[in-house]
DNA sequence: CGTGCCAGGTGCCAT
DNA sequence: ATGGCACTTGGCACG
């Protein structure tokens, strides 16, 4: 009922003495429909004893169970493996942005053969937390030797509007005049502080999407924070996000506090083709 | 230097693995190593005339663009990235639990070459996003059919342990009553409400995880919104969580509000066999 | 290491 | 759709 790929298992030098690998050596090597016992083998190989870190994925038919800083069991279903070279192992289903299962970096994981199970058992040590996989059948396992040393470059994040006030606090209002940045209060740190035209402290809470509840609360400690010791001291405190739910907005007016719109504004989606080149 | 491992290279067949898909398809197609014109041939074959939702993988070299709530560039570097039914599209480096870049479901793909580049656009409408993947080199692409209709099933959410406090109050004090779960008030939700063997009411919040100085602001605001209106009534509040810094106790202490220990105190992790059986 | 806090947070469920 | 909130949040920067 298979399809006609040929496998790519040279079982005729299975165990074979001798075997230099070329210096360019295939990055993937890969088995397709493997039995549990041949998926072992394969693993052990080019995982465990790989000399160089490799990645592991295996496509089939699994169970999961978890127990650390929760507990969970996943029945069976086809789903995608991946155990990284730091450790970390994620468990994807045909659907969703998050893994079902997993277990962060810094954990390691062990295979073996449980009750005719191909099974990967991931133990996180630090964190108490184990993890394990079985596989009934396997649809595909392959191993990647993957070279990866960019790091994504983000624009848009809180520190960018924090940047842009600060070179510019006129953009919130005339006069103001920024200080203190990250400023430590018994509550929290401060994102920006300083004083408006009419030298009244100015606490600055930045939020790069749509105001919180817990911004708001936030933003008033701040200010009851430095309010304390000279309690009826005028402070400001302002809230400075792109958008602010109607509950938001009473709650800020009950605590006299204020609220200036200020995002990315971003056209970032609709031009298309230069948009990403100007950084 | 190398250690003696066999390559699994069928290299007779490199960057070929053609061929025309029998009626009752296998659940996995693949390609190894192929080229940029043949991985766009194999995905608009197997994925996107596909008459079955498949989810799609492309290993290989490639670079991410995306814009959006934010804008990021990702320079080369060899990756995984997976296009699931649902239109998820997640690109894994070799390391670290989270994509690097990603699309969420309700995203769109469509497959392209573009300057000899194998090219994924990927499309949430409705965010207003996109992100563009680049294929220069492509290791691996499979698509798969994945039959998963189980959920997994989770204990020791927040959930479970105010359920717990529900069905039994006394493991928070003597004499507690619980009345009301998720009461409303203008500063969010209470997880628990009720009135202490003096008939003096008591909030109580709720964490699975330590205790953070957002959740003391959360309590006293509640316990601050249900004085309201009649300023003086004593009303107590209780923050229940597993563990708790210093600097929080302090604040809970400067707030007059009330610290419990209970947790899961999950022997979760040391039986090892048999505890994931019993639920 | 713990602690604090942002995240393109994501996901779930309520109105 | 919008909002409120938990999450095995993850990740980073800092003391």
């Amino acid at each position: 009922m298979r399809p006609l790929i040929h496998k790519n298992l040279p079982l005729e030098t299975e165990g074979a003495a001798v075997f230099i690998p070329p210096a360019s050596m295939g990055v993937v090597e890969y088995l397709y429909g493997p039995g549990v016992e041949e998926t072992l083998d394969f693993v052990v190989r080019q995982v465990v004893q790989s000399p160089e870190k490799r990645v592991l994925m295996v496509l089939g038919s699994c169970q999961v169970r978890y127990q650390g800083r929760a507990r969970s069991f996943l029945d069976w279903g086809e789903r995608i493996l991946i155990v990284k070279e730091d450790g970390t192992s994620i468990i994807h289903q045909p659907s969703g942005r998050e893994p079902v299962n997993w277990q962060p970096h810094g954990a390691r994981a062990t295979y073996l053969l449980q009750d005719r199970l191909f099974t990967v058992h991931v133990v996180h040590r630090k964190n108490r937390e184990r993890m394990a996989v079985s596989f009934k059948k396997i649809e595909m396992v392959f191993a990647a030797r993957m070279d990866d040393r960019a790091r994504v470059q983000i624009v848009g994040m809180e520190r960018d509007i924090v940047d842009k006030i600060m070179e510019n606090p006129e953009l919130i209002e005339p006069g103001l005049r920024i200080t203190q940045r990250e400023k430590k209060t018994r509550s929290g740190l401060i994102d920006l502080f300083g004083y408006d035209r009419h030298h009244v402290p100015v606490v600055i809470e930045v939020k790069r999407s749509q105001a919180t509840i817990s911004a708001a609360q936030q933003l008033r400690m701040y200010v009851t924070d430095l309010k304390r010791g000279n309690d009826k001291a005028r402070i400001r405190g302002i809230l400075c996000t792109p958008r602010i739910p109607e509950m938001v907005c009473r709650l800020l007016d009950d605590y006299g506090l204020e609220y200036r719109e200020f995002g990315w504004q971003h056209q970032l989606f609709d031009d298309q083709q230069t948009s990403l080149e100007d950084y």
